[in-house]
DNA sequence: AGTTTTCGAAACGATCCCGTTGCGTATCGT
DNA sequence: ACGATACGCAACGGGATCGTTTCGAAAACT
């Protein structure tokens, strides 16, 4: 039968290691904050040591080479524990805060912010692949927390979370260098906010 | 005397049209989400309607030219009325919204967050010139709430300031394109808000 | 009128990056 | 061994921007 041959695979095949290189560089300098606009191939190829050839050889375009790449960030969401809401939500914001200092993950919201007006192409997969199922994962603390009646019944869970992770986000970008988050950060936003999130 | 001259000025004096058309243009550009690295002094010149020469004799880099640029911005922030501390949030959270959508004042958060790491240089200046005074206007309201014990007196100024802008810029920044930001969004924010922070 | 400075426009050589091609070598299958 | 493919490297012509310089015209003062 002629199902899905391993396509023969004649001659020298591609080497993994050159290819995580790229990857590993592409997603190094979009952490520095270089915007997809200024990453240049000749760039990535020169920092994973690597011809420019072995780079269009795999990806068309720079955008694929971007996506691609982000694609392989498999994010450590927390599986959320059975200690209540109070214990999920700190731990979701200290999953961001942890993140913010290591350069791999800052590419996430350095697409997230600079990205969305000159690439939405990009922008709407990365967005679909990496930000939707985290927000997802935040809402359901939320939603299981109003479920289980130690949320308020009418609390509206988007405005709830666009205020604990937009406070994290406000912290982790708007602080600039050299102010680096506190430790404690995510237990004090989050008593503060389940103050008015709480049922009773 | 030799009080400070007029310094003469003899020859053609320099043309005030041509400098707000090339700071004009400076804006828009970053407003429209151009990076500083991007920005090119030539792009500037043709966008201005004015020889790279007129740019160069005023400015002796791309940075004096931008810091220059957003030294213009003198933001509107409303002068917090009379109507409680509800009011005067929902008022600056509503100037933060409609700024979100007009080009000019695009610019403030984009700088704010893109710039930090690779220009701490005019961040630095960029953040005593703009950040700072505005944040001090909103940390005021809260202060003023919490001395007239409309919030509770150990209300964490700080982190309730992070939670409002937070949302804020969650929203207008990482909802993307097409997802426009609710009206009432402010009033939402706030009254959501002050469920935990109010006293009593 | 004469001087001085600015104006916009154009061109300079230098540098970077583009996407492609050719090269000699390395590493697979047969 | 041998053919096929991938490797890193260097070079190609083309385009964009850099910061500077030169130019003739315009606009102020003495």
């Amino acid at each position: 039968m002629t199902t899905i041959q391993e396509s023969a695979a004649r001659g020298r095949p591609r080497s993994e290691r050159a290819e995580k290189a790229i990857v590993d560089a592409t997603l190094d300098m979009i952490g520095e904050g270089v915007t997809v606009s200024e990453l240049s191939i000749e760039a990535v190829a020169t920092r994973a040591g690597v011809g420019k050839t072995t780079i269009y050889r795999r990806w068309s375009n720079k955008e694929d080479l971007v996506v691609d790449s982000l694609a392989t960030l498999r994010l450590p969401m927390p599986e959320p524990g059975g200690g209540g809401v109070r214990a999920d939500l700190v731990t979701y914001l200290g999953v961001m805060r942890s993140e913010s200092s290591e350069l791999r993950n800052r590419c996430i919201t350095n697409i997230a912010l600079n990205e969305a007006d000159r690439f939405p192409d990009l922008y709407r997969r990365f967005r679909e692949l990496v930000i939707e199922p985290r927000r997802e994962a935040f809402r359901e603390v939320l939603r299981r927390g109003v479920a289980t009646g130690e949320l308020r019944a009418d609390l509206d869970v988007e405005v709830a979370m666009s205020m604990l992770v937009g406070a994290m986000l406000f912290h982790t970008k708007m602080s600039g260098p050299g102010y680096p988050v506190p430790d404690d950060l995510p237990e004090r936003l989050v008593d503060e906010a389940l103050r008015g999130f709480r049922a009773g």
